[in-house]
DNA sequence: ATGAAAGTGTAGCCTATTTAACATATTTTT
DNA sequence: AAAAATATGTTAAATAGGCTACACTTTCAT
């Protein structure tokens, strides 16, 4: 899920310690299963991270938006259990393992920076898992209200396939859901785009 | 949710760096909310972590057994988003962030074993959100799967309302799907304790 | 430019879970 | 040892969300 960014984590000053890499649309930066090494920094583009569990569903963790780190779970050089892949053309900066451990001796400073970094991370699985304790109208309010928060506007820039990828709903679900808040003028409907029109309506739902 | 701890990790040489800490069954090491310094590492006893989420709801994240680390989310001095509470009397090593600034300078090998106790928490909390996809049979044989996995035998030492609060679903959910695999066989209830019959139709279910 | 692929609109049925409600059993507190 | 607080057993009713099915649009690839 798109998450609250409160915070900019500042890696520039170390971006040059690593190697910029782009991906093209729909292409793999990790796959879930392969073994990786190091971490990615987002600069350019947009990231949607995914996991497929052992009956092969898929579900969308997160929507990584630039300045965030990527990857960072196989930092041990074990096995990705997620997969990246770019919605939009992206530029990352790759970390491998050797490059980091070394920068860490130099830049003791990157040490607290890294661990915001994943403890930020932690916090937005575990949203994700507060998620499923709602019902179906509220975790679409938290999802849209969330991404509406992290592109600062009120048009909203996934799918309805992606709020049900997202949630876990049915794309069903989320059409019932979103057709009726159309009805109450909740949200408006303008070729496939949607905008919030009440804010506080959602606001509201998730309290 | 209780998880497979493959690998342990070796904290032991670290621990005199840390000040012990003795807590009461039912007592909170933590708690949501509040600002937290540094982390925890759990000697002795058994821990719950729990969270909950901001329409009142409680869910067990985790159970926490010795050698691993809790809390580990404020080590950036922010607030806890989750509960720590000893579900039996524990023993803790506390490791205030200071400490541990000093630590990580003085012995650079605290830093991978650090990382890998960190993702190993992101992998639990993805685990549990992959949960989440599955059908409550599947939830309830997963979760005592893995805690029979964990604590190396077939008693399950969890009660009905825990198995409910780990997985999401209603107790009544819970009892009637225990009710069903104690009538076929698969679990065996002797008051209120759970002994699993069958492991294989557990893991099958979960393939 | 055109066919294929992916996304959306909509209806209806169906069942797995939730909610509510209450009795009973067990554990904890004082 | 009694009272209070928790946990469990059980049923019945209400419903939310899943699955199926199919027509229609839009987007993408070549």
């Amino acid at each position: 899920m798109a998450t609250l960014y409160e915070h900019v984590f500042d890696w520039d000053s170390y971006l040059h310690f690593g190697t910029r890499q782009f991906f093209k649309r729909k292409e793999a930066i990790y796959s879930q299963g392969t073994c990786g090494d190091g971490f990615y920094f987002l600069k350019k583009g947009l990231v949607r991270i995914v996991s497929v569990n052992a009956s092969g569903k898929e579900r969308i963790l997160n929507i990584v938006i630039p300045n965030q780190l990527i990857g960072v779970q196989s930092l041990d050089q074990r096995q990705h259990f997620t997969t990246a892949i770019a919605v939009k053309d992206s530029v990352v900066y790759h970390f491998p393992c050797e490059t980091f451990k070394t920068l860490l001796k130099e830049h003791p400073k990157l040490v607290p920076l890294f661990s915001r970094t994943v403890i930020h991370k932690m916090k937005i699985l575990l949203d994700r898992i507060n998620l499923d304790t709602l019902t179906s109208e509220q975790k679409i309010a938290l999802l849209l209200h969330n991404i509406c928060y992290e592109f600062k506007n009120y048009e909203i820039p996934i799918s309805q396939q992606d709020i049900a990828g997202c949630t876990g709903l049915t794309r069903i679900t989320v059409y019932k859901v979103l057709k009726q808040w159309q009805e109450d003028g909740i949200i408006e409907i303008m070729n496939r785009k949607y905008y919030i029109k009440k804010p506080d309506f959602l606001r509201n739902l998730v309290n």
